[in-house]
Parts: structure tokens; sequence; C-alpha cells
DNA sequence: GTGTGTTACTATCTAATGGAGAGTAAGGAG
DNA sequence: CTCCTTACTCTCCATTAGATAGTAACACAC
């Protein structure tokens, strides 16, 4: 049996890779964190995300044990997703991603400044 | 001035944190935690990105500040690439993901299997 | 001096992915 | 009846990514 390898296209978890660090699947699991919620609740927390990836980035969280989901047979349909211990596992690396960006926002924002003063005097 | 907020999809740290947890981001960023690297052999570490994909993320790596780009005046060109102290911040919440797709892949394959169990035997 | 090899790209075409918007089931309220 | 609600699905189009084929510019072999 091989080593782990996400360097390897063909390993697992370099999917699984792929998966966790997805923007959808980030934004969703930390909403989560917050408690279980509805579908349409997330999607609102979610700025910007559309029904399709809401419904197939769910499912694939499911799918892959991270989340939980709870239909009641009610009219109108009411379905709960909740984050699996598996998933709040996830929730403090992810956590740490999004701090990272809020904290470096503004340095990053200086060095595009200057990259772009740098092209820009092409046609001076 | 807003608070930074990656939920709202016209916050600029929404964006950032895309970038950061693009699958060829978390590639390229853990492999130049190595070291400087050529072009190409960053291209040979990362199984499976396109020529169009290496540069583009590259490029955007280079303008975000996280990567330096020193190119050299040589015939074959000669192009080094290396982590910026901003991109080296970078390293360890990204290794940290890498290290939670490796430790945790078997439970994920339980859960899909157990899933895919589940979904199997609808014509039964 | 013609041909071959090298490297870091760019250009073009096609395949896959994602978003927008409408449609659906099923029943309760008016 | 008709409308409303929610959690989806379907269809169509725009954007994005991948595959493949160039390209520049020189060094070296012949």
């Amino acid at each position: 049996m091989q080593l782990p390898n996400p360097f390897d296209k063909a390993c697992p978890t370099r999917q699984l890779l792929d998966r966790i660090g997805d923007q959808w699947t980030v934004l969703i699991v930390l909403t989560l964190a917050e408690g279980p919620m509805r579908f349409t609740e997330i999607g609102k927390r979610v700025d910007g995300i559309s029904q399709k990836m809401l419904t197939q980035t769910l499912r694939s969280l499911v799918r892959d044990g991270m989340l939980k989901r709870t239909a009641y047979a009610v009219i109108p349909p009411r379905v709960d997703y909740e984050l699996t211990g598996l998933g709040r596992e996830l929730v403090v690396p992810l956590s740490v991603l999004e701090k990272w960006a809020t904290t470096h926002m503004g340095q990053v924002q200086e060095a595009r400044d200057v990259f772009d003063q740098g092209q820009a005097p092409v046609n001076a």
C-alpha cells in the first residue's frame, strides 16, 4: 500500500484536500460551526452561493461523513444539516484559514498595488 | 469602513480566502515550502497541473505578494520562484489542512462506503 | 549553416464546471 | 380553486480549466 500523498493526482487524499479547500465547503462548514441549520438558512448566510452548488456541496459533505442530514416529513419540507464529529474537527483548521485571510488582507492589497504599479507604465 | 467578512461575496477577504483555499495554490505553496524552485520543477512536483494553471496561479501568487519571481536572462530561460515572508506564513495553516486530509482519509472512506451502501439498494 | 534541444511561457480549441432562472411536489391557509 | 412555502431538480448559457501546439532565443553537434 502506498503512502498517502496529495501531490499525486491519483491519490484519494488529493481529492479530499481539494474538497476541504473548496470555497463553498469552507464557508458552509464554518457556518454550521454555529449549530444545526436548515437548507435555506445556510444559503442566506453563504452569500452568493447558488442552489445548485449548495445542494451539491451539502450532498458530498454528507457522503464524506462531515455533515448529518435530517429530513422531517412535513409540508413544506424541512431539512436540517449539522456537523458530525468528523466535520467538527475541520472547524479549527478552516477558521485558521479564514482568520489568515482577514488579518493579512491589508498586506495582500499593498502587494497588489505595488505589482499593478509596476505593470501599468508599459505604455508610458 | 466595513468589517472584513468572507461570508459576504463582495468582501475582498472572500476572494482571498478562495485563492488561498484553491487546490493549486495549496499544492504550490506547500511545494515551495521546501525552498526556491524553477517553473518546470514545480510543475513536476504538483502532479496533474497544466502549464496554463501553473502560469496563472504563480502569477497571482506573485501579485498577491506571496511569491517572489526571479528571472535570469539566460538561454534557455531560467525563472525561480520562492515564498516571501507573507507566503511563508501560509505554510503552517495549509500543511495543517494537508495533514488533516491524510490522517482522516480513512474515516472519510468509511463514511462514503456506508453512504453508497445506503444508496445502492434502491432497486433491490 | 542547418538541425536539435532546452525552458518558460502563449494561443487556440474543446471539455467540464458553475450560475441564473424556471419548474416541481405536496399540502395548508385564504 | 389559488397561492404560499421549502428543498430541491432541470435546462440553458457563461466562465473556467485542460490538452495540444506553437514560440523565442541561443548553444551545441554535425
